[in-house]
DNA sequence: GACTGGTGTTACCGCTAGTAACACGTATGT
DNA sequence: ACATACGTGTTACTAGCGGTAACACCAGTC
């Protein structure tokens, strides 16, 4: 049991995950969130003790799948973050990059916010309401950090920060789901009017005539 | 088959129907949205071909089971939305309204937030991404509508308002979940940070020290 | 008394997630 | 050279799911 021999294991195991997780992939793509492990398996020229063998049941599967593209667009969101320009641009296009995403991939972004499902009796905790896709949560608090750190929003920062990023995040996700389904407008137009909202434009509406306003 | 006799057939089976639904509602509130039909039916003291009588199938009662809870909310938040205060007030006040609803009865409020699922082989839609939950989607509409209503947004007011509305609800789901699932502060220290980030704090605020700002 | 319609049952189908038990190849220790 | 251990793969199975077909019973009606 040399050290040598023991990596060479690890990596034929890891190209073997790889691989793996590629045929899933093509399987989600194709049939949605509920591919079954038997198509997965088939899909990679397998049988399913192998699948799980690698990932233990379903969940791991599916949360080793997630993972992978959410860390990608995850990526992309703090590129678009990140870019040298005004805070509303910035907004808008971190925006635009979660909706082209979205809207390049529904499928793939179907499958990320599934939740986890667990099918017989495993992982049933419902005292508690965090059943919400990982992906919301990880991008909830990736943009609280960011605004944490940039604003100065006075002693209450660290809260309002956390609020803020899960809140935004939310309405992106709702919105774009939203749009996806319905396509009521463009892309761009559906940027300005969350910017818009999110700039304050909700507060600083005139009531309409004959009523006391929203 | 006069008429009297069908009016008689018809009560007893909407009796029945509301019976059932009951019995449903206990178990999903004791075992969460993937409660299966034959629990369901054990509950109810009887067995499975009754509910797909009444039922269709398994999306059919889960449907018939959220309408009931959903109407029941979105009544709530109409009238919340409704009452005679400023536009700040009324906004806190729906935002209050739902996290107190949720926090009630957050198995119902995941039951709800949950997707229809479709078992085995129907209703595959995969190509859109239109997988929300009910409930999201209506209450969405219903504040677009209550937005246009009363807002007065010039000339792309109805826009503006759909989205707005998918997406402060999108917002308040969110924030929602993430809060029920981490209790970081009180409901009302909650619902004063969503609005003020509706109300502009974020395009409001200062960079900080040091930094280009978000 | 035969007939019809609603209510209920049992027993089944095909599918799923997940597992136990067995077979093959290969490298190693003695 | 041979036995042993191990990783890789298989077949065949279990338990439970959603859903259904076929049958039993019990009312009222012609």
């Amino acid at each position: 049991m040399d050290t040598t021999q023991r990596t060479d294991q690890q990596r034929s195991a890891d190209r073997r995950r790889r691989e793996l997780l590629e045929a899933a992939d093509r399987v989600v793509l194709r049939d949605g969130p509920q591919a079954s492990m038997n198509a997965i398996a088939a899909e990679a020229g397998i049988t399913k003790p192998i699948l799980y063998r690698h990932f233990g049941d379903k969940g791991g599967l599916y949360a080793a799948l997630a993972k992978r593209h959410t860390d990608a667009l995850l990526d992309s969101l703090r590129a678009a973050l990140d870019a040298p320009a005004e805070r509303r641009e910035r907004v808008e296009a971190t925006l635009d990059t979660y909706l082209a995403a979205i809207e390049a991939r529904p499928q793939v972004y179907r499958f990320l916010m599934h939740p986890a499902e667990g099918g017989t009796a495993a992982e049933q905790g419902f005292d508690v309401g965090k059943h919400s896709a990982p992906l919301l949560r990880r991008m909830g608090e990736e943009l609280a950090q960011v605004i944490e750190d940039r604003l100065d929003l006075g002693p209450e920062s660290q809260q309002l920060a956390r609020v803020w990023g899960h809140g935004i995040v939310g309405m992106m996700h709702a919105a774009g789901d939203w749009w996806l389904g319905e396509r009521p407008c463009s892309r761009a137009e559906l940027v300005r009017c969350l910017a818009d909202l999110l700039w304050g434009r909700l507060a600083a509406a005139g009531d309409r005539v004959g009523g006391p306003g929203f």
